[in-house]
DNA sequence: ACGGGTTATATCGCTTCGATACATCGTCGA
DNA sequence: TCGACGATGTATCGAAGCGATATAACCCGT
């Protein structure tokens, strides 16, 4: 889920550690200040990979000491061929991944960079997901009127079932544009 | 934030793991079936600090053996008296776990258990952490009119404030239900 | 009597979190 | 001029939880 953040903010340009923080609380639709103890595993994880490089600061590289927890030496990472041919990768074959909830604010951010094949597989998935929600939430709001369940627990699964179907009419609508748009002739 | 909820369900009952995954996901406001994953080593994790322990199944207790990973020996946990000790203490001091999203929806579950003044400031903590999204969403909807932030992720954030807002209008009702009921004579 | 579905316990590796530590830079007042 | 302090920045650790997987026993129809 990270991946997919991290390879896409770098598309837009080399940045490092803190910005991507910023920057990617920014850009996810859910809140959300993503960690230092997810991010810079994730960045090493992609650099083992080969998928990013860290760039060594211009000016007197001498200072830059490699070995461990040392302070500010800002490490400016940057996408390889390979990180971008990932990239490419994964926004044209959407995974489980883009439908969760954060993983789906990740991919929605980079939807313009989506082929548009892909994108309604997105939000057909992201679809499937509330859906199933919803029934699960319809499921215990149900029950919950004749069994011990404590009314508080009912008003608030009450108030996760509106939300679910909030947010599925949203989806809906952008599968209808995303169609309209690919086929403009509605008669195939 | 497993730990009260196993606590909580098992206060009602012996119960076995099987068991006690499927109550949990109806007694959880919020959805999510919880894993195998979580719920043993939570289990262990409380056999290990005294508050449950395992009784043995009744009839014909020979067949048990209990080294490693065989099959169906159910085995109904049950609180001990330290473990109803922890319940109680868990449920009139809240800490910030019965805030998040997930903790919320289970401390609401054992409101019932709950002394008032703890229900109070349960409501009130959730508030904090509510008010506090809400601002994030609001700045990053306001910022994002004006910057290179897809339409669709604004859209998205602003679905996501919505949701804020709404949970923020229940939690306050209840807790101005609460407050008069704690003091109906509304002049103190 | 047996084989397949359901019930059930358990572990593994992975991702992510929250807390913490530590280094460096910028700047503002003495 | 300098030095303290707050902001910037990189990094690791332990714990929590997930998803997949293994495995076994029970139940029931045939």
């Amino acid at each position: 889920m990270l991946d997919l953040a991290v390879l896409g903010l770098l598309d837009e340009g080399p940045m490092h550690g803190y910005e991507l923080r910023k920057r990617l609380s920014e850009v996810y639709g859910t809140i959300r200040t993503v960690s230092f103890g997810s991010l810079y595993p994730t960045l090493r994880k992609l650099q083992g990979a080969g998928l990013i490089e860290a760039a060594p600061t211009s000016s007197s590289g001498k200072t830059r000491v490699p070995t461990a927890g040392r302070g500010k030496n800002k490490k400016p990472y940057l996408l390889t061929d390979a990180g971008r041919a990932e990239l490419a990768e994964m926004l044209a074959e959407p995974s489980a991944a883009s439908f969760t909830d954060d993983g789906f604010g990740v991919h929605l951010a980079l939807f313009d960079r989506t082929p548009a094949a892909a994108r309604l597989r997105v939000l057909e998935g992201r679809r499937r997901v509330l859906e199933a929600r919803r029934e699960e939430q319809r499921g215990a709001a149900g029950t919950a009127q004749h069994s011990e369940i404590s009314r508080y627990t009912r008003q608030f699964t009450l108030l996760g079932l509106e939300t679910s179907e909030r947010e599925l009419r949203w989806i809906n609508e952008l599968i209808s544009a995303e169609q309209t748009r690919n086929n403009p002739s509605q008669n195939a």
